[in-house]
This record gives structure tokens, C-alpha cells and sequence, in this order.
DNA sequence: TTAATATACGAACGGTCGTACGTATTGTCG
DNA sequence: CGACAATACGTACGACCGTTCGTATATTAA
């Protein structure tokens, strides 16, 4: 019978942590082509082909990478934005959890999905496939928020939030300027106080 | 006397333009480290000792890459747009081919500038220099029509209108549908003439 | 104890990268 | 004509890439 705590599993996901950890912020900076097994192992002090050996293949090496830029995505906006109460607040939650997310640093080249995405875009793999869900997962999210706040057209406003945020991140990203978060959150600020009198 | 017409560089520039074509296709897919100097040779045919000759280093060849999709831009965006009559037409109609240039795969990666800002933002060259500039050139650009057309706060409208340009060109790049142009088109619309309204 | 498993390492593979060097060809100019 | 300049090519270099193989070690399973 398989025992539920196996020495052997215990090392090598802690390894495998320390390796992704170190995965999300290097793909945030450099792009998932960016990663290297050899620059992750040169960086982590450990081998090659111990990387190597944990992940596979280059290819389930992003996979993974993007699986834990994922949890650390939920925890950082969507668990502090379900924790706000329903309706308008639970909106500006989510918004300022974001920009909060994006602004700190949680990944050290900002948002994880936008530094990763223009390369991927271009291919036809498997993280290509899993970073267009987890987008869409994102709209969804957000878009369910509009509506519960009893906003028109959740769809649309949900896309105009998700520029505002992705502008801002990019503009902390090519110009090192958080000019951006203060345009985002005022630009939100003034769309949802503008649709929300209009009800 | 240097002759006006050097057969030597008339050859040279002529060999240079066909390889800036494809680099800014390439850097518009797989970014500005997705270009190399063999990947373009074979591409065209030719040496690569030739593209490395051409254009010195793979920095040089970076930013001529760089310089010869602002021309490109230019010639796509900013030209239409100064040929439309000033005011509320002139900011429309830039709108317009901005999302026209993007759709339209001017580039084949899409808009070449937000397909290279991601990788280029984190690192500290000559590139990321230029590639701000551009971008601060097109912010003054499109805040000065907006001014123009006698619109509020023209600094934060500029970067209302900027954010939903990128995110259509973003949904089209990663979700390889149209729809993020009629929502960005939509959005761009109604914003100017709920501003435009309260004047 | 013995066999199998999961990490870890070192070494090597073929391939591509940017760069540099020597050389040939073609065009310009004194 | 000779001296020089700008392309163009072939070759080679060291560095890094992802992957594979053999091996050592510790842990689990039979």
C-alpha cells in the first residue's frame, strides 16, 4: 500500500516547489521560451539533469510553471476578492486586488499571464491551450462580479476593466512608472460610479 | 566625390530591407529574442554571415528591426490619421486604423510593439530605450488629438483609449478571435460620446 | 533480504546561438 | 591601373540549449 508520506515524494516536491518558485518569476521577466532548465539548476545550485529528471521535458517544465503562477494568482486576487462582500464592493475588490498583485511584485516582471502571453500567442502547444483557459476563466470571473453587482452589459464592462488593469501593468513594466495604477484605479473608479448612477 | 547612387549600398540596403521585412513578422510572433541571425538567413535564402555583416550585431539588428516597424507603424496609424480633418473625426479616425492596422495583420504577430514589450521591459539596452521612446511618442500623439477634439482630461482618456486598443489586439493575438475589435470599437464609442455629451 | 522506486548527479550527445576571421566578388575612386 | 570599400560566403569558435544515459543513494514494498 502506498504510504501517504513517502520520503522520496517529500524531497522531490520540495525541489520541485523551489524550482517553480524560482519558474514564475524568471517566465514573468524573460517569457516561458526565457526558461532554462540549465540557467533554473545554475540558479538553484542543484543539476541539470535534476531538473530535468522532475519535470520531463521542457515543455511540462511551462506547464508546471503556469499551474503554480495560476495558485499563486488565486490567492493574490480572486480568495481576497471572494472574501469581500457581494455587489459593488466585491467589484473593487477584485480590481484593487489586482492592481495590488500586479504593483507588488508577486511576480518579479509583474502580471504572470500578460509578460507570458505575447510569445505564447504565437505558438500551437499545450500552454498555449492552457493560458487561453485560464484567460478565459479570468473573464468569466470578472464578468460574474459585474453582473452580480447589478451592472449593465457585464461582458463589455468586464473587458474595459481588464484593459484598464493590463495598461496599467504594462506601463509600470516599460516605463517603471506607477503612473498607471493611480490612471487604472481612477478610470475604473469613474466607469463603474458613472454605470452605477445610471441604474 | 561619393556618387549618389552607390551600386555597392544600393545592393547592401536593398538586401537589408528584405531582412527587416521578415524580422519585424518574426519579433511581432516570437518577440525581439525570438530573432536570430541564422533563423533569418536561412529564411531568405541567403548566409548568415551576410545578415551578421549587415547589420554588425545582433543589438544593431534589434533596433533596425525596431526603427523599421515604427516607419511601418507610421505609415499604417499616424499617417491615416493626420489625413482625417482635426477634432472628433481626426481622433476617430485613428482609432480606426489603429484597430484596422492590428486586424489587419500589418504585422503578422499583430501589433509589433506589444509583442515585443514584454521580453524587451525587462531588460536594460539600447532596445527597451527605443521602445519607449516610441511609446511616449505615441501617448503625446494620441493625448494631443485628443486635446484637439476638445475633450477632458485628454492624459487619461489617451490611456483609456490605449488600454482597450491593446487588449482587442491581445484577445485576437490569444484567443484568435475578432470579437475583442467590436468590443474595443464599441467601448471607444460610447466613451467619446458620453465625454463628448457633457461638454 | 531483495527488488523496485524516486531523487540526484556527472557526462555526453547533436543542435543552434552570436561572433569573428579569411577570402572572393563587385563597385567606386584617385 | 591600382587602392579602397561594401557585400557576400564558408568556416570555425566557445557557449548554451534540451535530452539521454549510466550510476549512486536513499526510501519503500514484497
Amino acid at each position: 500500500m502506498t504510504q501517504v508520506l513517502d520520503g522520496r515524494r517529500v524531497r522531490g516536491d520540495a525541489t520541485r516547489r523551489a524550482i517553480l518558485r524560482r519558474a514564475v518569476d524568471e517566465a514573468s521577466l524573460s517569457g516561458l521560451d526565457g526558461l532554462t532548465i540549465g540557467g533554473l539548476a545554475s540558479a538553484l545550485g542543484i543539476s541539470k539533469s535534476n531538473v530535468a529528471t522532475l519535470f520531463g521535458s521542457k515543455l511540462d517544465l511551462q506547464l508546471a510553471t503556469i499551474e503554480a503562477a495560476r495558485e499563486i494568482f488565486i490567492d493574490a486576487v480572486i480568495v481576497p476578492g471572494l472574501a469581500a462582500p457581494h455587489g459593488l464592493p466585491r467589484l473593487w475588490a477584485i480590481v484593487d486586488a489586482w492592481l495590488t498583485y500586479s504593483e507588488s511584485r508577486t511576480f518579479a516582471g509583474g502580471c504572470f499571464f500578460r509578460a507570458v502571453a505575447a510569445d505564447a500567442s504565437a505558438k500551437d502547444d499545450a500552454a498555449r491551450e492552457l493560458l487561453v483557459q485560464i484567460d478565459v476563466e479570468w473573464a468569466e470571473f470578472l464578468t460574474r462580479a459585474v453582473r452580480e453587482a447589478g451592472l449593465p452589459d457585464p461582458e463589455g464592462l468586464a473587458f474595459e476593466i481588464t484593459a484598464l488593469l493590463d495598461a496599467a501593468n504594462l506601463m509600470s513594466q516599460l516605463h517603471r512608472s506607477p503612473r498607471g495604477y493611480a490612471q487604472a484605479r481612477a478610470s475604473i473608479r469613474a466607469r463603474l460610479d458613472a454605470v452605477d448612477n445610471s441604474r
